[in-house]
DNA sequence: TTAAATCATTAACATTTGTTATTGTCCTTA
DNA sequence: TAAGGACAATAACAAATGTTAATGATTTAA
């Protein structure tokens, strides 16, 4: 079996049982996309046709707000899931941009495939269902640690979270992420030395 | 056909079709709860066992912080789905109290019942991920406000999505929900008069 | 109906965080 | 390899937000 694709099976089997079956029929959609690092793989404004699957590498999802500043969401790490999900599903124009961190390997998921597993796949359902219900507590619990926890608490389970991630990205991603000002996260690592 | 029950009937059919024989069968497993003011109708630290339809009333979804603090995290409006849904579906103790700010009648659905709900409707896991998309988007543009918008932007979106919210709610509330203290709040709305 | 509790407002002050500018380092690329 | 650009650190100052305390109004409960 393609190597690949094998990856992203065993990111699925986390979630629910696949029939070997109904998985060679499906699986021959997918499409494999190599990137180079600092390339925009979604674009903002756009309509987000495609789930990216991580089998290599690292992506930012992020938005150029009002002011014209570039606010960072989220990491997308290795085998993981990334896009704009909302986007995705309602095909409305995205409010994220991703691009590559890193040179970059990925397993590309179109629309009509997803629907397509809906059906094809005796647990289809489900699998959009324990995803959407996986990112809903993703998302819970990082607005949960903003109401509760200070930039610098944020900082240390990232890095605690994340052992490496802070030594792939430029700082000034990190502030973005926290929300912070990158003036202000180097203070604040300083302070804590 | 029952009264309170037809209109959770009414809030299911906004996400499937629902078919009337095997509602009528699933039907029977709702029960009714009618709730002071003021009541705590989950508590932090307990499993969440139970999902709340609003059927009338308001209900505020709140935690405790480190510091003894409460957020205030969510308000439950009528004819909306209001729980601790990780606590709820993973059965591990909720990070979150929900209390009634007014009295209300509530529609219980316990967790046995949600399952059933996946084996006996025929929609029943696409129910299940139609929610789940939902309150991930919900929690998705709330964390896009939070790092595009200031306090008093949000303030204002919040009168206007709900014009009535900020009459039926005590204003310290409102404060912890933008996530700032009850000063700032008042003096903010001073400002923009 | 009255006393107590809750709440919103305001003021004064403290803390946190942002902004701008400068400098030195490292990386990129022509 | 040399020049330009991106980046992190730092300092000085500005703006936003928190804290504490006092006051008056409203609501709650005995």
């Amino acid at each position: 079996m393609n190597d690949p694709i094998d990856q992203i099976k065993k990111a699925i089997s986390n979630y629910i049982d696949v029939d070997d079956l109904e998985w060679a029929d499906y699986a021959q959609d997918f499409s494999l996309k190599s990137v180079k690092k600092k390339e925009l793989i979604l674009q903002q404004g756009r309509i987000c046709n495609t789930v990216f699957f991580v089998r290599k590498g690292l992506l930012r999802v992020f938005f150029v707000d009002a002011n014209g500043e570039e606010k960072t969401f989220h990491f997308s790490m290795e085998n993981t899931f990334s896009a704009d999900y909302e986007s995705f599903l309602k095909k409305k124009p995205s409010n994220y941009s991703i691009q590559t961190l890193e040179d970059s390997e990925l397993i590309l998921m179109p629309f009509e495939m997803l629907h397509r597993g809906y059906e094809i796949l005796k647990n289809g359902e489900k699998l959009g269902r324990l995803l959407a219900e996986e990112y809903f507590f993703l998302f819970s619990s990082k607005i949960h640690a903003i109401y509760t926890q200070s930039p610098m608490d944020r900082y240390n389970q990232l890095n605690k979270a994340y052992p490496n991630l802070l030594q792939r990205v430029p700082q000034h991603y990190i502030a973005s992420f926290l929300n912070i000002s990158p003036v202000h996260l180097s203070r604040l690592k300083n302070q804590s030395a």
